[in-house]
DNA sequence: TAAGCTTGACTGACCGGTCGGTACTATATA
DNA sequence: TATATAGTACCGACCGGTCAGTCAAGCTTA
């Protein structure tokens, strides 16, 4: 806290004038981090126009981009990680959490979702497994970077993404 | 450390017969969660029979399945996470993740490539990109099973398999 | 000058690590 | 066999450092 104040530019005692405590500043810094994440990552999709398998592309590239320019933030997220293990922090940062994954899941389920309706992906596809695989993935390639200065998460999830893709609109060959 | 001793039904000072400080203590847990986990993950594949295919679907429920199992100890896992982006923890953490995603990697990595020896699966992949999401994907889906009571990692992971492995296969179809 | 804001020295709980000492076993000696 | 010596495992009271949170004193502003 002494070197949260020295570095903001203020006493001590001034920084409970605004949190209650420690974990009520650290639990706002995660929420900055998370919109910030989010705001980031999230490019306008509706907005864009192209197939779902291009705004699919899109969204990767964004994504895992945006998160590669604020790698140096990356510990925050594990820390983050820990304090929803916490005995302590458990309760707000697990609820905190499973909201935000809930809440881009069901971005990437719609866009999906979206896929099939047009035609575009088969319909034997469940669009939440897909959605949710996918959000792990981005997540997971993040973290392994993170270990690995040598690993590529743009190159692998280009790969990936290409496969899937192709995957995913099986149906359409049958015709 | 005192609960520790206390659970262990030992001195406190014991402790320190064994290990030479608390950050010892914990690198140790980490090695030993570290083998368990490989250990009961990674079935004997090569040993297992069939299609590269039906062996990646095994390793998928084995890896799942066997986390799953031991999920009350997944908290740890975000422990070790947030240590290897603690100052003083840094390095040891840092270089044994690496090492051990790298291992885990190499393993999915050789199984796809055999895959595509046998023409299974298409040549125009790249195993490692591949291998990579994989392993990935399950840390994370077990991440978002940890955050989510009703989120189903087992059911989600299958089902994205069997797209991928359609993806994977798509030169086949060509034939 | 009064009200409100800011401050950093101080407090007390907490905790990793130490150390003097006990107890027990194994080996060597007489 | 009895005794001495050495080695090993164990113990927990204690120490010193750390740090979140407090509050009386100083400062600013209207």
């Amino acid at each position: 806290m002494a070197e949260i104040a020295a570095t903001a530019g203020i006493g001590k005692g001034t920084i409970y004038e605004y949190f209650n405590s420690k974990e009520d500043l650290f639990f706002a810094v995660f929420e900055w981090l998370s919109h910030k994440i989010a705001s980031a990552a999230t490019v306008r999709i509706s907005a864009l126009g192209g197939s779902a398998a291009e705004r699919l592309v899109a969204l990767n590239d964004s994504v895992v981009c945006s998160v590669l320019k604020m790698m140096d933030m990356y510990s925050l997220v594990m820390e983050f990680w820990a304090a929803s293990s916490s005995s302590v922090m458990r309760k707000r940062f697990k609820t905190a959490f499973r909201q935000a994954y809930r809440d881009f899941r069901a971005i990437v389920t719609s866009l999906i979702q979206e896929g099939i309706e047009r035609g575009e992906f088969t319909s034997g596809v469940n669009p939440e497994s897909i959605a949710a695989a996918l959000v792990g993935m981005w997540d997971a390639l993040l973290l392994q970077a993170w270990f690995d200065d040598a690993f590529e998460p743009l190159k692998t999830s280009k790969d990936f993404l290409v496969i899937l893709l192709v995957g995913l609109a099986a149906e359409k060959q049958k015709l």
